[in-house]
DNA sequence: GCCAGTTGTTTTGTATATAAAACATAAAAA
DNA sequence: TTTTTATGTTTTATATACAAAACAACTGGC
């Protein structure tokens, strides 16, 4: 008995095939037809109508403009929100990354790894200047980006070696490493500093410093990072104000989430 | 929804059973283990082992910080955010809305009519004064506040009996409509002025100041509104200030929906 | 130590979810 | 017009998802 074969024995069709109309529809432009979303399964259209029809039912797709096309319903943002609620760190950082905002003038957020992404949880827009487009729900490939360095700077060198196998690494800028080598060499600059900066590492004209936060049991657990155009910074003062600023909103946070370690 | 359901010809018990084992992780508070799941839901181990071992598969529940507990996954927030994403008006409304914040000073929320709720879409905080609980995602039942009824204002007075029907209408604050009567009392209010003044409606010492979103067929689709604490407003200029520029903003999201009507 | 209760997992007979085919309707093409 | 192609829906024989029961591994109590 193979693993795949012991794998499948308990899988629900039903569900699987269920979620996988809402990813569909969640990535369409336009609402779909029944038909359509049977092309996209590559299923038969009678078995797609049983799907809609309970998905239906449950309020998780609703129908769209015109008659017999469906998207996605507003209980999917339930879920979604759901999920958010359930990670403290989200509350607990609200309001100090909204301070934070306030102090420096530039856009805040907050971040955790999820697989090999970076996943924003939260952010506060700066009042001037551009609005980021790094809103709630945004995946980043977390090798491209010094948040994402920053977040995998708790990892050991055997993680991360084991987060790089198999990763397919293709350059965005010329600062993106390409190679578990170069990866570490981020990293290990982000250990012995405690902050990292990026300008334009990911984005050209954008730059962004980022601080992770810890769990009580001291895991790297969050990053929190300011970031913006290279206009709103004032590269003279990133580690005078900048960063302990950070640091210290970073620290907080850490505190609360019962870390007892050292700042 | 009824038992009845279940013995529908068309349903995916499957299917519907993995739903609620979101729906149930959503609104726990803690991780939950297999067997709470299975008695939340009154149903088998043995069948909730297949709905989690298939969610878990596809990651949309993941291992919470115990060995076998589990939460909700991160991929229930890609279709949280696909749904926003999916809904035209909420990419339309957020530099405009930013604006309509630094103008007033005041946060500046974006809302829809989902069933018998409002659901907002987006929000933007003031930068001073206390920091709203009224985040994207939350619902409120819509009789109760000012927003429920500028949002129920494009319906019709049948439309508006029948959207009473059976709803049960427990008051919450002294303003609260408990009957068909007086709610509509409050829309008709809000049709002939064409925006709605809140002041501890809902909330005591909350305000808000409501006006209606049109799509390009004249419907009202949306609603934009001010709120905060009564300390936020300038009470003697709303009528000349705040009033106008609500609904310029209002007016020009709906010319982006393809309204074209009168202001 | 023992026992009783709980957990996650596996097995298995049977109740049922399913995909193919048939059907009905509508739009498009000839 | 008639014919063709595509759609959503219903039916039905059969492949399979399911709940109960059995199992193994823990837990806590005494």
């Amino acid at each position: 008995m193979t693993e795949s074969a012991n794998h499948d024995v308990y899988f629900v069709p039903g569900l699987s095939r269920g979620l996988r109309v809402l990813e569909i529809l969640g990535t369409a432009e336009n609402p779909m037809s029944l038909s359509e979303i049977a092309r996209a399964m590559d299923l038969s259209r009678s078995s797609v109508f049983r799907l809609v029809y309970t998905l239906r039912h449950m309020e998780f797709i609703k129908e769209g403009e015109q008659k017999n096309t469906y998207t996605l319903g507003a209980q999917v943002l339930n879920l979604g929100f759901a999920y958010l609620n359930n990670q403290p760190i989200t509350t607990i950082a609200r309001p100090l990354l909204a301070q934070l905002r306030d102090v420096t003038g530039v856009s805040t957020h907050l971040s955790v790894l999820e697989g090999h992404y970076v996943l924003y949880l939260g952010s506060h827009q700066a009042r001037s200047g551009f609005v980021s487009n790094m809103v709630t729900g945004t995946r980043v490939e977390a090798y491209t980006t010094a948040i994402g360095w920053c977040l995998l700077s708790g990892k050991s060198d055997a993680e991360l070696a084991a987060f790089c196998k198999g990763l397919d690494m293709p350059p965005i800028t010329k600062h993106t490493p390409t190679s578990f080598q170069a990866l570490k060499a981020w990293v290990d600059q982000m250990r012995t500093d405690g902050f990292i900066v990026s300008r334009g590492f990911r984005e050209p004209g954008g730059s962004s410093i980022a601080v992770p936060v810890w769990d009580e049991a001291g895991k790297v657990v969050a990053c929190v990072n300011l970031s913006g155009p290279d206009s709103g910074f004032d590269f003279d003062r990133v580690e005078e104000v900048y960063v302990p600023e950070i640091k210290a909103t970073a620290l907080q946070i850490s505190r609360e989430l019962g870390y007892a370690g050292p700042g």
